[in-house]
DNA sequence: CGTTAAGCACACAGGGCGGTATACATAACA
DNA sequence: TGTTATGTATACCGCCCTGTGTGCTTAACG
């Protein structure tokens, strides 16, 4: 989602300043936090002007809100959308996270803004909520008693891992899906679509 | 933990300025978080001089690490040393959080400071560690077949039941409970220990 | 080409932060 | 009572933060 580095001749540095912004925004506020990362430190870090950075965004609440909004799409939508998966494979494979992605962007924000007002943390809200509820939907493909339950159960995994991760600094994904594989075993009651 | 108001006539040594100063912490870190509290007004809740403040503890992270310490003996032990349980009620037990408690305080700390060096953080490990320790003594006493691993995903339950009520602002403890008995049911081969 | 909007360099304001200095007050105890 | 450890009051320092003001450069496009 950042293939934009530059064309030809270097004819990409004058324009695209909001996209350099958002990915440098992306990268230091997972590296490094939000709060600990200034406006100073991020426009150099992407070639960009303060000015400019504060004519595309009103202040740093907008561009942390903003930055939260480039995920909405991306992250789990490749899982739920793979068709050569059966919905349980599509359930456990929520758990294959690569090890490249330290801690849900979501959990820090909601942690660090300590403002359930503040945009982002409505984001957050609405992303996991979302997740949870595409979690449901593909449980009650695969034939789940009860999928909303199995939904929110399976959200509740994904972020146990992912704050146990961060405190551990160990990965603690495999568990969770050892969990999701005992749930979703006995929440579908035979085989009902259990395999293709 | 906090009863030592004052006797008499203050009647320890001067006055009991730290413990005023770790109680009002433990409040306000807890409350706004860490980064967003100041010493300054920290000290002026506290009723202390920010002299004797900066005299008690060498600095605000010393004083960060000293607040995560205070939780140790407390947060779970009243639930481990239940006679009155079985152990498979006292693994259940474990997900009767009062409502207030707003978030486990170990992740806040370790997503608010980010620094896995910080003192607080190593607290923070090492909590977490003991907790998942005593779960599994207590599954190996219910009779667990594999008491580590049911520890550990107890463990990770609690944390996914924290974080998620955090981000979503909604309780999710009873969520975890019902997939902790699934894991408990499933884990205990049949009923060693599961009954009185 | 020329126009125009986008971006740039850079200094600086205003404020909060962690932390310190100085000088003084009082509780506890011998 | 006097000494000492503890606490108080307040001003202050240097730093970094978010956010602006001003004037200039240049890319993009018709």
């Amino acid at each position: 989602m950042t293939e934009l580095e530059k064309g030809p001749t270097g004819r990409r540095r004058g324009r695209g300043a909001r996209e350099r912004i958002l990915s440098t925004a992306q990268q230091l506020f997972r590296e490094q936090g939000i709060n600990r990362t200034g406006m100073n430190e991020l426009c150099a870090a992407a070639e960009v002007s303060k000015r400019t950075a504060y004519q595309h965004f009103g202040g740093k609440d907008e561009l942390v809100a903003e930055y939260l909004r480039g995920f909405d799409p991306s992250v789990l939508s490749g899982v739920f959308d793979r068709t050569d998966l059966t919905p349980r494979e599509r359930l456990l494979a929520a758990f294959d996270i690569p090890p490249t992605t330290p801690l849900c962007p979501y959990i820090g924000a909601a942690v660090e803004l300590h403002d359930p007002q503040h945009p982002a943390s409505q984001y957050a809200r609405d992303y996991k909520k979302a997740v949870a509820a595409r979690l449901a939907d593909t449980a009650r493909e695969a034939g789940a008693a009860d999928p909303e339950q199995l939904g929110e159960q399976l959200a509740l995994l994904i972020d146990g891992a992912a704050a146990r991760t961060r405190v551990l600094d160990a990965d603690a994904f495999p568990t969770a899906a050892a969990i999701a594989a005992v749930l979703i075993d006995n929440a579908i009651p035979a085989s009902v679509g259990g395999d293709r």
